[in-house]
DNA sequence: TAGATTGTTAATCGATTAACAATC
DNA sequence: TAGATTGTTAATCGATTAACAATC
């Protein structure tokens, strides 16, 4: 921050310097991937260019919203025309990352471990390397053309592979060490499917996946049905 | 509302009536939970009686906000003591609806579907009476002793076993579909693993699991990653 | 040019934090 | 009783919405 001379209110005020980037909410950032989503459907339709007034109604939000959220990155429309489909969406996957590709492993090869190997998120630049397992009878076999490997060879395969994220599927009792472990190679972000809040330092990145907890919301709204009142 | 007098400022003002919910924000149910799994995690160490500080440093929330959750469904601690962690935990389980057992379908027997009839949601109060899908060939095995049954069998199914909540984990293309469906036969909730936004009545609770959403906010923060500043 | 629609500032609304009187 | 800690009101902070000048 520097103090910058305001001359229309004659006080000095804070502004931010130059080329510091503005520190966007977590709000903005959760919305991020919906219009991601969203654009992308609309340009497999073929559609070329969208108001945030239409694209307003088709997404339940705001215009304003839809502008102002966008605007944290720049601007990307134009007066009078709106927003090109293909050149927003795109420009949003850079803000997201997903124009590159991000070397991933699972560590743990039960249920949950066989669903997301089989998912194909690379599609969307996210690419499955290895499913790491401790049952020695595992090692060898493949899920869906992803090896499967012992976690003796979790730190030799993470270097090799420069693995950027760790999807965790393990057991909550194992989960804290072997989040450790994956920190300390340099592991960094880590993506949490156990019910239990991580403790990584602070520049490593967590998402959690607590179903039971989004379980609970769906409970919490089915028996506090508000049905009453238009609040 | 009501009109109710104020001696203390001479005006009048809007006073809820009395029986009338308020409006709880969606910030404070999400991190319900959270507090929920906390306190069962003391329950277990034994742990008999909390103030709002020390659970405030537990789990990186002021207690300030946690005081102000509570209020909002009335006075569980008391003054000069703190909170009977016991009393509290099942308080927060009555107003999040897990004292009570929700019937669930699965649709879809696919890997997710699998991964979910394994999981031991009976234990918080949820229980899953049967996998639907099409492939005939499934039709009478069983996923961790839930029968699978075909989606002929799907509205009967419901109705007999009063099913509460369906977890949909279909194809993209089919899901509105079925949720249609199930819409239509009384289901009340929807636990939406399907990378779409469902098109239900008001009344009918929907909670999305967007995996691939949950990837890209990861991807973000590990690509804008603000390690500068302390903002 | 006139009409449309953005980018951006200002106003409003809601959520979080701070403070403190009530009270156990 | 004195100390601790809640319940609750007030202050602050941040996010959403509204408005409109800029401009394509």
């Amino acid at each position: 921050m520097t103090q910058i001379y305001n001359s229309e209110c004659m006080i000095f005020v804070e502004e931010k310097d130059f080329m510091e980037e503005r520190r966007i909410s977590k709000a903005v950032i959760k919305r991020l991937p919906r219009y991601y989503r969203y654009l992308g459907e609309m340009l497999n339709n073929g559609v070329e260019r969208i108001s945030s007034g239409e694209l307003s109604s088709k997404m339940q939000v705001t215009a304003s919203q839809i502008r102002q959220d966008l605007n944290n990155f720049g601007g990307f429309g134009q007066q009078g025309y709106g927003y090109n489909v293909k050149y927003l969406h795109d420009e949003i996957g850079k803000i997201l990352g997903v124009d590159k590709m991000h070397p991933m492993i699972i560590i743990g090869g039960g249920n949950f471990g066989h669903a997301l190997a089989n998912y194909d998120f690379a599609k969307r630049g996210f690419e499955t390397k290895a499913v790491f397992d401790v049952k020695p009878e595992l090692v060898g076999t493949k899920i869906s053309g992803i090896p499967v490997m012992l976690m003796d060879d979790l730190e030799d395969f993470i270097e090799r592979e420069k693995v950027e994220i760790a999807i965790l599927t393990l057991p909550k009792s194992r989960v804290q060490e072997v989040a450790t472990r994956l920190v300390n190679c340099g592991v960094k972000a880590l993506w949490n499917f156990a019910h239990l809040d991580l403790d990584v330092p602070d520049d490593v990145v967590v998402e959690n996946v607590h179903l039971v907890d989004s379980l609970m919301q769906l409970s919490y709204r089915i028996v506090n049905d508000d049905s009453n009142g238009m609040g």
